[in-house]
DNA sequence: CGGGTGCTGTAACACGGTCTTCACATTGGG
DNA sequence: CCCAATGTGAAGACCGTGTTACAGCACCCG
């Protein structure tokens, strides 16, 4: 999960917190790396200084403001950011909230590779941004391969991750599966799923 | 400020920041007074058991979390609360998280979609500016969805959130429903709703 | 009180799509 | 060259959904 952290050095609490929620700090200069959120530091500044916040960021992109105490009557006339926490910040709540903001961006159910996404919150999937029409099983076989690209799983493997550990039923319904996959991935793209002889599949 | 608290009895230090929040506690046997948030403390409880805080309240009110620091993790993985707070809580941040709940009330009085526009205030819905006549069920199954748009919903979740948590019952229940909306939304507005096979339900 | 009316949930059925299996063709390795 | 493993196409079983009808209720009105 990636965010924006302004001012650029935060304090040292905040930054600790961040590693523990498992946080990714972006390079404010970095314009190929959106952030999901932006968490805007106000322990040691005023408020006023950093409304420019919101221009730090693409539009819609979530502010969580992290505010001492103190200073929290002034964000009440404030409208600027989109959630607060005080300071000094629990790990977790720092987590749940940024998980929370980065849902509101709509980004996190975004499964990619290549020119293909998959959409788990819609289910729906699309190649060079064409919608790809799936079946309830192809696409569930297709975003564990995607999820898991890189190495090779056997045909129980895959039944048994995919279909359910209670599944019986005959090998060979993999390989028909992962044969309508290749073609509806197209001619081009079919060699995304290897064949691994004796073994099973692989991904990627 | 009206909010509801549940369970009845919350813990002398989150009642004396609601005192010192400026929030009227409203009892929820009293139909009239309708709360602008629900205020759900977790402080001695498990969350299972209070899921049910979105059955006590009408659909959109949203609900805010008190939790302890060590049950955290348990919100991480729900989804019915709107915002949380962590215990012991900051009576001024209380307040600012009150403030800001209620006003997302007050703004969802007035919901719409392309040429839709449910009036949640006074339960009218309107189709091109023509009054349309849904029953209970389904103007509270449209109005989650329009709130919710975009994603798909299980037949399971749609009854735990739209018809509430207890609430045990057949899943084509909500077939049928599905249906009736789409007939009354008309012919043309009917794939408002699309049929993810084996999945769910998506509006939007 | 009794009948009517509208809403809700459930059961039953039909239809269409999807999954699975099988038979056969093709490939690849020893 | 042979055998095992995999690709391919088609057929049937199965599952999920749309659709309709109906029963139980609550409510209203005479």
């Amino acid at each position: 999960m990636r965010v924006l952290v302004t001012p650029e050095e935060p304090s040292s609490e905040l930054a600790d917190a961040l590693v523990l929620a498992g946080a990714d700090v972006v390079d404010p200069a970095d314009d190929g790396a959106s952030p999901v959120c932006a968490v805007v530091d106000l322990t040691n500044e005023v408020a006023s200084v950093l409304r420019r916040a919101r221009d730090l960021v693409a539009q819609g992109t979530p502010i969580l403001a992290v505010v001492g105490a103190e200073n929290l009557p002034l964000l009440e006339t404030e409208d600027w950011w989109d959630d607060l926490a005080v300071s000094p910040i629990n790990p977790v709540e720092l987590r749940v909230r940024l998980r929370r903001l980065a849902a509101q961006m709509e980004n996190e159910d975004l499964l990619s590779y290549d020119d293909l996404e998959l959409d788990t919150a819609t289910y729906q999937a699309t190649l060079a941004d064409e919608p790809v029409d799936l079946t309830y099983m192809e696409y569930e076989l297709l975003r564990f391969f995607v999820e898991h690209r890189g190495r090779v799983w056997s045909r129980e493997q895959l039944l048994s991750r995919v279909w359910g550990y209670e599944y019986f039923g005959g090998a060979r319904t993999v390989d028909v599966h992962v044969r309508r996959l290749r073609a509806k991935l197209g001619e081009e793209r079919s060699d995304w799923i290897t064949t691994v002889r004796s073994v099973g599949y692989r991904f990627g």
